[in-house]
DNA sequence: GATCTTCTCCCCCGCGCGGGGGAACCGGCT
DNA sequence: AGCCGGTTCCCCCGCGCGGGGGAGAAGATC
């Protein structure tokens, strides 16, 4: 009997990809989709999954509060593997500590999207992948990091700093938050103030040179 | 007079949906669709695009090839864009290296492909659009660096960027090169458009993805 | 010579950004 | 109950930024 697996992303094309890829393989099934993690529990319910790929930035519903809501309110939970972009993700150890069983990233090639899959499917946790490892040896230089960690920020400015690191606007910005843009520029000016950087790109460069952000 | 494009794709919904996008604006003219990368170069050698936005996976001839074909055979070729879905798709880098001047992402919106399109139909290599920190991570640096080569900025721009990758405002930048403030925005414009970044916070990233500045 | 690029500087203009306030809500702590 | 930090949103305001033009001087190239 084939895995059977829900998909929770809100972008189509996500979606639409990881059904490709699992779809592939014999002993997979992609049984639903999701668009936010509200929809989650109910599906789950109903379909029953084995697997569940859940994105974590997702509207309405996150997949950090969306896995809680699973393993809260379904008896014999599937296994939650938690799909990221960028594997320096703080979300993605929040989501960890939810309760997922793994993670994945979205630019992990189609034979590992697969196996780790049928790995969560088997009963096994995937934690630290290598990518992951590799990339906190690789951290800035203690000084400049020692500095960005007495900065201090909250989980909310980190979040408006990671997205400052990729260039957003602040509309942007408030558009990937799901938050009103005076709202970003209130975090945005927090963030300044507490870096000691008079604007965005200064701020973006303290994220670099500290290692908050890596280049690759 | 328009600009002229040609669209390749092999999903009929992905060359409406860009179809659509691009004849809102009136700068801008559809002269003709492929489904696959075999039919281009007839199809670039009778309608004589400006620019191909080019699928990189299709059946028959994919992007990457279809590319070189163009680049070889046709005289005047061009400007080509590749388009794809994930911004991780290994054969996008493989694309720009056979000669592609830009890409973008079909989830980018439709004002982020108008732009595109009209930068890479200007003579500017668009390299920005939130990719290149995928690109980077998947490849390492060489790639991206080999891609801010090819954007050719003068040793002036070269400088400009530097500077403005140490936090500098067009002020300071000016003091410290002894030049008007006045000449530093024409540089810094020049940068922006070489690198299809919006604004300096976006060149400042792109310049630490591509390796073109180090942290620490 | 003519042409091109690069570097230099100038104009106007709109807008996003950042500073300076304030305020409401909520959860946690005392 | 009271306090406080975090998150959310609002106001006004000045200014630097970036876009769109143009233009002159120097050097390279043909």
């Amino acid at each position: 009997m084939p895995i059977k697996v829900l998909l929770v992303d809100d972008e189509p094309l996500v979606r639409a990809g990881l059904r490709a890829v699992l779809e592939a393989q014999p002993d997979i099934e992609v049984v639903g989709e999701a668009a936010d993690g509200a929809a989650v529990v109910p599906l789950v319910r109903s379909l029953r999954p084995d697997v569940v790929a859940m994105d974590v930035r997702m509207p309405l519903l996150d997949g950090i509060e969306a896995t809680r809501a699973v393993l809260r309110s379904v008896d014999a939970p599937p296994k939650i593997v938690v799909v990221t972009t960028f594997e320096n993700d703080e979300y993605v150890y929040d989501a960890l500590r939810a309760g997922a069983d793994g993670f994945l990233l979205k630019r992990a090639r189609p034979a590992e999207i697969v196996h780790a899959i049928r790995l969560v499917a088997e009963g096994e946790t995937l934690l630290f992948p290598a990518a992951v490892r590799a990339l906190a040896a690789e951290y800035g230089s203690a000084p400049a990091r020692a500095a960005l960690e007495r900065a201090a920020l909250t989980d909310r400015e980190a979040d408006v700093l990671r997205l400052m690191a990729r260039g957003m606007s602040n509309a942007e910005i408030a558009a990937e938050l799901i938050v009103g843009a005076e709202t970003v520029k209130s975090h945005v000016s927090a963030v300044l103030a507490k870096l000691g950087a008079r604007d965005r790109t200064q701020a973006v460069i303290a994220a670099y040179e500290s290692g908050f952000v890596s280049p690759g």
